[in-house]
DNA sequence: CTGAAAGCGCTTACAG
DNA sequence: CTGAAAGCGCTTACAG
C-alpha cells in the first residue's frame, strides 16, 4: 500500500498555522501551564481550522505507556464473559484506559496470539481467561513490564496474580442444600475434565459427600462436554436404573440448560423418569421464570471482573508487590428446583 | 511517570548482538526475501537470545495504518450486542485486525468520547452503535479517512453504512401472525421513544393493524423503558379494563422479560387477568423452557455483526465507493406463547 | 544481499 | 513564556 489518502493535519501543521513553535502547540493540546493566554487562543483557533486531533500512537511511543489494556475471554458471546469484560471495560475507563478484548474459543494457539498480538501493540496490562497448559511464553512480557492478571482459572505454570471463584465450596453448599432436603442418590453433570473450573466443581461433590459420609458413586458423575448426546446418556443412566437419582447438580449454566432442555423432552420408552430436584451452578437470565424456577449457586462475573481490574492496575503501579491470588464466593439462590422432596 | 522499568530490547539491540544492521533486523522479522540464510539465523539467534519482540505501535505510526478497529455498542454485558461484537471480532481476526470495545450505555458523550478515543488511537475503522441525535463530530475522523459503519440504528444526520434490521417487517409478521389466531384486542410494549428501533418497531404495529382494517387504541400502546413500575401500569391498563387485550406483542427482549415477570406474579386484587397471547421481539436463552414457550420475532446478532465487519473492511479497501445501508430479515420462531387463542 | 539516512508525530530535556 | 534539538522504535526510499 503506497501512502495514505489520509491527510491529518499534525501539530506541525498547527504550529506553521498559529506562527509558534511545535512546543507551544503540544503545550496547549496538552493543557500544560505557562502558556501566554492570547498565544494559547491563536492556537486553540488554528487546532480548530484545520481540524487537528492528537494523534495518540505517537504519543504512546514516545512515552512509553499505551494507556491500554488486553482482555482475552473465552468467549466474547458468553454473558459470563460478556460481563466480566463489561466490568473490566469500567474499571479501565475509570482510568483513562482503553481495551482491546478478544475471544480464544478455548484454544491455547489462539489465546496465545491474541495475548502476544496484545502486547506487542504494547498494552500496559492483560486480563486472561487462561487455557491450556502452558503460559511460559507471558514470562517475557511481564519481566518486560505488562501487568498480568488470569481470572476465572489459575495460569497454569506461572506465579502470576489471579481472580478465582470458590468453586469447592460453592458446589459443597449446594450439594449440602440438597443432602438438607433428604436426596441421597444425587447425580453430578459437569463438563471437560480438563477445564480447571469442571475439576474442581467434581472435588466439591465429592467432598461435600464425603464429608456427610456418604459413598461415591462413579455411575452418578458424569464429566463430559455438554453435548446433546453426552448430556442424554447421562441422564439415561443416573435417571432410568433401578437405583435413580433423586438429584442433580448441573456444573455450570451451558450444562443447566442442557439439562433442563433434555427433561423436557418426553423419556425414551423403557426409561421411566421422575423430575429430579436440580441445583446449578451459574446464574442465568430467567432461571426465575422457569416451573419449577432453578435453584443455582451464583457467582457475580461483574464483581469478578472488576476485581481482576483493580488488581491489575494495583499491579500496574507496583511491579515488585506480592502476588495475589483473591478467591471470590458464591451465593446460593433458592428457588424452588433444588427444594423438591427425594 | 519517570522513566519505565520497561527494558525492552529493540531492533536496534538486536543488530548491534548480530553484528548486522538494523535494516536486516527489520528484513528478518518481517520475513521479507533476500537476506542471506546465514545472515538471518544470525539474526534470529539474536531475537531469541534478547528476548526481542517488534513493537507495533511504532511501526504503526510509520506506516500509517494501525490494523484495529473500534467498537461501540450499548452494553457489552448485553447478549444481543456481545454475540454481534464477538461476530466482529472474528472478522476481523481473519483481516489480521485487533479490536477495541466499549460500552456507550445509551450515553451521547460517552460514545462520543469512545469513538473519538478509538480515532486518537489511529484506528483504521469504527463499528458504532449509535445514540443521540448529532453524529457529525464523526465527519473529519471520515474525512481523514476512518471508515464508519452504523449498526443497529443509523446515524442521525450523517450518511455513512449502516446495517440495520427490517424492524417494520418483524413486527408486521407478528402481529400478523397474531391476528391470524383470531386476536383482536392487541396490545403493544415498546421501549423509550427516543430509541430509532423501538420508534420502527410501533410503526411496525400500527402498520399491520390498519393494513388488516383495525383501528388503533391508544390505550393498548406502551412507549417507555421498561421498569418494573412501568410495566405493571402498563399491562393493568391493557389486561384489566373492560375490553382487555388478548395478546401482547413486547418489543425487545428486555421488554419481554419484563412482562413475563410480571405475568407470574398474581395480579392486584381488583384486577382480574387472563394470560395473554404473547410475540416478543428478540429471541433470548431459553424462551423455548419456559411454558408457554415464547414465540419471538428472532433478529441474528451474530449475522448483524458480520454484515457490519464486512462493510467496514470493504469501506477500508475503498473511500469512495456508494454508501451502502443494508437491512437484515427477521424470522418468526413459533413456540406456543403467540398460538393460544383468544 | 546489506546498510546509512530520513521521517512517522509526538514528548522529553534543555536553553533562553 | 517560548522554542530548537534529540529521540521513542520502527519503515521507507535509496544507494551501494
Amino acid at each position: 500500500m503506497s501512502k495514505l489518502a489520509t491527510n491529518r493535519p499534525t501539530m506541525n501543521d498547527v504550529a506553521a498555522a498559529a506562527g509558534v513553535a511545535l512546543k507551544t502547540v503540544s503545550r496547549v493540546v496538552n493543557d500544560e501551564p505557562g502558556v501566554n493566554p492570547a498565544t494559547a487562543d491563536k492556537v486553540k483557533a488554528a487546532i480548530d481550522a484545520l481540524g487537528f486531533r492528537r494523534n495518540d500512537g505517537a504519543r504512546t511511543l514516545r512515552r512509553g505507556h499505551t494507556a491500554s489494556i488486553g482482555v482475552v475471554v473465552r468467549d466474547l458471546a458468553d454473558p459470563f464473559y460478556s460481563t466480566l469484560t463489561r466490568a473490566v471495560e469500567e474499571v479501565a475507563l475509570t482510568h483513562g484506559f482503553l481495551v482491546f478484548t478478544g475471544s480464544s474459543d478455548e484454544s491455547p494457539s489462539r489465546q496465545r496470539e491474541l495475548a502476544l498480538a496484545f502486547c506487542a501493540r504494547r498494552v500496559d496490562g492483560v486480563v486472561i481467561v487462561p487455557v491450556g497448559e502452558d503460559h511460559l511464553y507471558l514470562q517475557p512480557e511481564i519481566a518486560a513490564g505488562v501487568a498480568a492478571v488470569f481470572v476465572d482459572r489459575p495460569a497454569a505454570n506461572l506465579d502470576a496474580d489471579a481472580v478465582l471463584v470458590d468453586n469447592v465450596g460453592g458446589v459443597r453448599k449446594g450439594i449440602e442444600h440438597l443432602l438438607a432436603h433428604g436426596h441421597r442418590r444425587i447425580g453430578f453433570l459437569g463438563d471437560a475434565p480438563d477445564i480447571f473450573t469442571a475439576g474442581e466443581r467434581v472435588r466439591g461433590y465429592r467432598e461435600a459427600l464425603t464429608s456427610a459420609g456418604h459413598i461415591i458413586d462413579p455411575s452418578l458423575i458424569s464429566m463430559a462436554s455438554p453435548t446433546r448426546a453426552a448430556v442424554r446418556a447421562a441422564l439415561d443412566r443416573m435417571l432410568g436404573g433401578p437405583s435413580p437419582a433423586t438429584a442433580l447438580f448441573t456444573g455450570n449454566s451451558r450444562v443447566t440448560v442442557a439439562v433442563l432442555r433434555e427433561l423436557a423432552e418426553p423419556p425414551p420408552e423403557h426409561v421411566k423418569r421422575r423430575r429430579p430436584a436440580l441445583v446449578g451452578f451459574d446464574d442465568f437470565e430467567v432461571a426465575d421464570l422457569l416451573s419449577p424456577a432453578v435453584t443455582v449457586i451464583a457467582q457475580d462475573p461483574a464483581r469478578i471482573g472488576r476485581a481482576a481490574a483493580e488488581l491489575l492496575f494495583r499491579r500496574m503501579e507496583n511491579k515488585n508487590r506480592e502476588v495475589v491470588r483473591r478467591e471470590l464466593p458464591t451465593r446460593l439462590i433458592v428457588r424452588g428446583s433444588g427444594e423438591m422432596p427425594p
